[in-house]
DNA sequence: ATACGCCCCTGCAAGC
DNA sequence: TGCTTGCAGGGGCGTA
């Protein structure tokens, strides 16, 4: 259940345990997963066999391991997803989906593509080690030296929608979930519904800042559960419970004005936020006298 | 051209 | 105890 943070934990991971490594066998053990390789699961591991992974590259919630022929094995984790480096002696996980066998740097581990319930996927990118195209219409994301954030706020300020589906949307900024999204919100005291072209550029320069900061807390803290052989991305990483200040609060006093925190719901989720520092409309001051 | 709702899956916890 | 319902951190796609 990933965002850019904990994508970025796994493919920091990836970059230290398989680079280098060649493909040896892939097994497909559920079709779902390669759906998008339309050749089929098993041209899928016909063409990934005797590759070597020269890299490991991410751009918001997208991972892409570059090949030595030019094109990219990608992974999108989705909501369950998990990219395991293994000895083949582990026993195999519940959901496990896809099995790449390697040798050279890697010699004897296993890739393992785990996911429950398969939103997340792997994929072959022709052409794609640099920037696979099918990621070409995904925005940088606010950790990346492309990212612009001054387009950003142009987009904000050109959208009727609320300012939180905006934060959602990766084509105007990448690597933004539900969590971080409320998170974000909440350090800018700003209610999710907001329109985009209500906000000053200032107050979307202020919440972009936001947006970084805590995606870079979040990833300080992810990085330091990590284990050297096992790549985990489950979310378990102790930072959830500890460290957010809106996400999953309801009933709960916010951090900064001591009212519940209320839930609502949104875009078949859930918002969470603080009725008091966030509200949803723009209060029209009486002026005193 | 946007912008929005629907849907893809499995599993878990809470409620009846 | 067993069934039903709601919910879960994502995004592609069809339709307005």
């Amino acid at each position: 259940m990933p965002e850019l943070p904990e994508v970025e934990v796994v493919r920091a991971g990836l970059e230290r345990h398989v680079l280098g490594a060649r493909i040896v066998a892939v097994e497909v053990l559920h079709p779902r997963p390669v759906r998008r390789h339309l050749a089929g699961a098993s041209a899928f591991a016909d063409e990934l066999q005797g590759r070597v992974l020269t890299g490991a590259r991410r751009r918001g919630k997208y991972l892409w391991l570059p090949l030595d022929s030019g094109d990219a094995l990608m992974a999108h984790l989705g909501m369950s997803g998990q990219m395991l480096v293994q000895p083949p002696s582990s026993p195999d996980e519940r959901h496990l989906r896809v099995r790449i066998r390697l040798d050279g740097a890697a010699e004897g581990r296993e890739l393992r593509f785990v996911d429950q319930r398969m939103f997340g996927g792997l994929s072959i990118s022709p052409g794609g080690a640099e920037l696979p195209p099918e990621i070409a219409h995904i925005a940088p994301d606010p950790l990346e030296a492309a990212f612009d954030a001054e387009a950003v706020v142009r987009r904000v300020r050109r959208s009727a929608s609320g300012i939180k589906r905006i934060l959602l949307n990766q084509t105007v900024i990448s690597g933004v979930g539900n969590i971080y999204a409320d998170e974000a919100l909440w350090r800018a005291k700003l209610h999710g519904e907001r329109p985009g072209e209500r906000l000053t550029a200032a107050k979307v320069r202020e919440l972009l800042g936001h947006v970084r900061d805590v995606m870079t807390e979040a990833l300080a803290q992810g990085g330091t559960s990590f284990d050297a052989l096992y790549v985990n991305v489950n979310g378990e990483s102790g930072y959830f419970e500890r460290s957010l200040a809106a996400y999953g609060r309801e009933g709960e006093p916010c951090d900064r004005c001591g009212s519940p925190m209320r839930r609502i719901a949104f875009m078949n989720r859930s918002s969470y936020f603080c009725p008091t520092c966030q509200p949803a409309l723009r209060v029209r001051r009486i002026p005193a006298k």
